[in-house]
This record gives C-alpha cells, sequence and structure tokens, in this order.
DNA sequence: ATTCAAAGAATGTGATCACAAAAAAGCCGG
DNA sequence: CCGGCTTTTTTGTGATCACATTCTTTGAAT
C-alpha cells in the first residue's frame, strides 16, 4: 500500500516465509488474501508478483477512489469536529515534511493518513475498507510515479479540504476531494 | 454470493474439504480468500461462518452498489448495441421466471446475470471486481431478505433500464440503476 | 557470437501431522 | 429437571514433505 514494493517486482512463498521467520503456510495465506485484494497479481504458473498496472486500469481506480472518497468525506463533514481538524492539520504539516525530504514512501503513508483520518469519522467501515482496497491496489504505481513527478511542494488541494471542512461546505469538499484524488494521478496516465 | 448459504451458518475446513474432495489446505486457501473479499467472517478464534449484517451495514453495502454500478452503467451506455440489450431482455425474461417459482437462489442469481451482462459492456474489470466483491458480502443476507419478501412481480426497474439503454438516456438509465440497486434493499432494512 | 537443447535449481501445490485452543458432550450433585 | 464441572471431541494453526511444473543456467553445435 505504501509503495515499499516497485511494480513487478517478484516474490516467492519461501522468500517471504524466511523474511518472517515462519514457514510456507502462513506465507501463503497471506499471499492469497492480497491477491484477493488485487494488492498482487498471480500469474497462470503461480507465480506472485506486485502488479504492473496499465493506464486504462489506473484511470478506472482513480475513478474509484473519486466515487468511494467523495462519499466518504460528505458523510463525515456532519461528524467533523475541531479536533479532527486540528489532527489533519498536522497530519498534513507530516505531508508536507515528506515532500521536503523527497521520501516517496513516507509521503504516500502520510497521504493515506491524511485520507483515513478523515474517513474514519464517516463510520462506514464497508466503504473505508473497499478505499484501501483500491488504495493496496495503487501502492507500487504510485511509488513508481511519484518517484518521477519530483514534486517539491505540498499537496494543495488538502488545504482546500480543511477549509470546507471549516467552513461546512459540502460541495466544496466533494469538490477538493475528487480533486485531490484524481489530479495527482491523471496527469501521470498520460 | 447466491445466497445459497444463510448468513450466521458456520463452516470448518474439514468440511469444505471433504465436501469437495481436497483436504484441509486448498479449503484453508479458498476460505482466507472469501474472507480478504468480505464474503466470510473470521471470529476471533478462528472459526469462519457467513455474515450477519446489521442495517448498518446493508445501507452502506447498498450506497456502494448505487456509486459503483450507477458508474458501470453510464460507461457501458455508449456501447450497448442492440445485441446486447436483446440479451438483457432474455435474461430479465429468466428473472421473472425465478420469481414466479418462488426460488430465491435462482433469482439472485438471474438478477446478478443482469446487471453483470450489462456491466461487462462498460470494459472496467476493476469496477465490476468491485461491485462483484460487493455481491459477495450481501449474498447470505439477500437471501434470507427477499424469502420474507416473498415477491411474485418481476423486477419493474430492470424495464426502465432497458428502455433507458434503448433510448440512449443516460440521466434516466442512471436513476433507474440506482433505483433498482436501493429500492431491493432500503425497505428490507427497515 | 548466437541459438537451441538439456541439466539443474527453484517454486507452487496438496497432503499429512502434532499441538493448542475451543466447543461440545457427558456426568454428577442439587 | 437443571446448573456447573470435567472429559472428550472438534477445529484452526504452523510445519514439513513429496511431487510436478516452471524457470534458470549451462553447455555445445552451428
Amino acid at each position: 500500500m505504501h509503495g515499499e514494493i516497485l511494480p513487478g517486482h517478484a516474490l516467492t512463498l519461501r522468500g517471504i516465509g524466511s523474511e518472517f521467520g515462519v514457514s510456507m503456510t502462513p506465507a501463503r495465506e497471506a499471499v492469497r488474501r492480497l491477491v484477493a485484494e488485487g494488492a498482487l497479481t498471480l500469474s497462470s504458473s503461480g507465480r506472485v508478483a506486485t502488479p504492473e498496472l496499465t493506464n486504462d486500469r489506473i484511470e478506472e481506480l482513480a475513478a474509484l477512489r473519486a466515487l468511494i472518497e467523495v462519499e466518504l468525506s460528505s458523510r463525515a463533514l456532519p461528524r467533523a469536529h475541531m479536533a479532527l481538524i486540528d489532527r489533519l492539520q498536522a497530519i498534513n504539516n507530516s505531508v508536507a515534511e515528506r515532500v521536503a525530504q523527497k521520501d516517496a514512501v513516507g509521503y504516500i503513508r502520510a497521504n493515506l493518513d491524511f485520507h483515513r483520518a478523515l474517513y474514519l469519522r464517516a463510520q462506514a467501515p464497508a466503504m473505508l475498507a473497499m478505499a484501501e482496497t483500491v488504495w493496496l491496489q495503487m501502492g507500487p504505481t504510485m511509488r513508481q510515479l511519484y518517484g518521477k513527478l519530483r514534486r517539491s511542494e505540498p499537496p494543495h488541494y488538502h488545504r482546500l479540504i480543511i477549509a470546507a471542512l471549516k467552513a461546512g461546505d459540502e460541495p466544496g469538499l466533494r469538490l477538493a476531494v475528487r480533486s485531490d484524488v484524481t489530479n495527482g494521478l491523471r496527469l501521470l496516465a498520460s
């Protein structure tokens, strides 16, 4: 999910097992779960690797993020108190820090923390699980792309999200979330 | 997915294995995958059972269906030719047949076939997979609820969907799909 | 130097086993 | 007849193994 593994990287059951000090059996179960969630791909011969997403697939996943996360933010809005906004502010500072340090994995992790903190307020566990499944599928690709972007500025739309939350502005919040989710990915698919 | 197993039904690895003539290992992997997709729940002691959904969870899943399937139908619309509409018509007849026979499992299967046939035209495999994951989570509960409803009339909104497809009416299609997806579940959560 | 085939190594699969935890059954006293 | 305790059975977990398949490397011939 955090892009620690690049797209197309192959994994072996015995390798995972020895990496975590267990036998093949638990490694197999973990891999099977991640394959079911789309975080790993299973070749016809049973080999396992991180997915290499096509542009079409990236566009699809971005559209899914927009659909689900806009809804989640909309449901979180009426429950968002000052404590949450402060927390989002703090996480956003952490995001900016990672950007300044050019720490791609840390940036992705902090960015997702920002979104998760907001969506948790929606009290919609099934929707949040869906969103995280999408994140999981995009993890390796996001890392690769943010590595290419070499962005130096902190995310612009996060401040718009916070502002809309403060103002209780639902249309503005929906637009800001949709923009934040799609803009980062739209330009890399081209 | 088709509601052949009622909510809360417990399953054992050895039972599944012997049912399909395999050992525990493949049964475990299949169960783990289904747990990852939310089709089965895993108790703290490792016991596995079909999920018993709360009303909140049902509402959430219905909202997810509305979000994803409306988008899928919208993407399928420009690619929908006459052959597809004929096929949908035929499947819908099959749905009506199952309703008349009070065959709950057959009804659910035919109903999902109807939706899948439409969404396949969207050329959006990740979105379709998400929709099917939601179907999987609702399977047992849908069966229980349609058993209670004892409906005798074929689905009304399916004809609206077909009509909107013929007319190339996107707003009408989106509304029809949303209604078909939510109305069936909205009344049972109350 | 390149290509193709054969030998070798590595990998996933399904099965089986021992063990600990949990559920179920049995038993006894009230 | 019922509740609480003990015993028995059931169940999931992790490990190991044999085997077939696949991938990789090696070697030789052109």
